[in-house]
DNA sequence: TGCTACATGTAAAATGTTACATGATTCG
DNA sequence: CGAATCATGTAACATTTTACATGTAGCA
């Protein structure tokens, strides 16, 4: 159901392609939401149909004929009234997780290297997030109240990368220590955040 | 693909029933996998004809019969031969970030109270997380390899639901600079971590 | 010449949700 | 007496992924 969302999301900002609007859903808001591009066009045809959005067919040369879809009045008010409804929280399924839960059965190496490669993606991830952060806070972005939904996201999704290399880096700890030989006296978890 | 391997994750520390598996799913390892119990059965079912698992039946009384299923050797072979196989990271969908992208069609107060909704049930969910790690750090879980990684997944809930509140407080704090009147000079983004 | 980007779609398979179905016990 | 918990399943529906399908242009 949110996918009809996702794309009068996007299109409420600007009108887009499929093929544009995969990009985005790969790239900058892939922090938050994905489509394939099946889903996309399937999704945009139905959507027209619905009446929530319009298109142009925009020739060009050299290249295949693109399709712009524009919000009309009917998908801002359906994204209007969708707005307003409190979201579920996040439904997690972190496959990573799921592995950290059973790394028992691994080495302690075998798990350390496992948590170090996907740290070394989260970190990757949130230097892209951190430069564009800093791009746009240099900019207007925080005075336009259309384009501060995006920044806001653009927030979470550093927080998000920057939680999850501290996790790493507290995993990987937590594992040394168990590697090395138990001392004598229970051990206790160090304090994080009250 | 990986519903299989969340199953016999769970399996691996304890033989359970798919009714207690939906209970943990529902519960504490809800914060990184679900499943609903359709699909659980379901699963079930499939592994059960693959080898991967067993089941035994126990009759109860004042309660119906219930299957308790446990791994087999096979199954507890592709659980491990899947865990060192490195994890792609998560592919978030939230909702809540969807709505946020979108907030600037809403008044400063409407956006601000959805946020303030979303926090008051991450800080519900931060508080459980919390007290269920200051029991398990009490006790010995901290040496025992096995159940580690079960403690290891606690530690990234709470870091995730901490994470979120600060984002919270750090989108409502823009939003209400956003109500104000604009100062005369560019405002930055306050500086988070280097 | 082979790979990537651009651009749109269909078809089939896998995965996940919601509704239906049953029935005893315990708690308020 | 009604609701929740325990316990398992089926059927229908919705969503998502993967593979198939096509064709031009630019780059190495």
């Amino acid at each position: 159901m949110s996918l009809r969302y996702a794309i009068l999301s996007l299109l409420a900002h600007d009108p887009l392609s499929g093929y544009e609007l995969m990009k985005l859903f790969d790239g900058s808001v892939g922090y938050f939401w994905h489509a394939s591009h099946p889903q996309i066009y399937k999704e945009l045809a139905r959507l027209e149909r619905n009446g929530d959005v319009t298109h142009r067919s925009v020739e060009q040369r050299g290249r295949p004929t693109k399709k712009i879809y524009s919000l009309s009045d009917i998908g801002r008010k359906a994204l209007l009234a969708w707005l307003r409804i409190p979201a579920r929280p996040q439904r997690v399924k972190d496959e990573m997780m799921l592995k950290t839960f059973s790394s028992g059965l691994l080495s302690n190496e075998e798990a350390t290297e496992l948590i170090a490669k996907h740290r070394e993606i989260y970190r990757a991830r949130l230097q892209t997030y951190q430069e564009l952060e800093r791009f746009l806070s240099s900019g207007p972005i925080l005075s336009n109240r259309l384009r501060l939904g995006g920044y806001l996201t653009l927030l979470r999704g550093i927080r998000h990368a920057s939680s999850y290399i501290d996790w790493c880096d507290e995993a990987i700890a937590l594992l040394h220590r168990e590697g090395e030989q138990h001392p004598p006296r229970v051990r206790h978890a160090r304090r994080r955040r009250s």
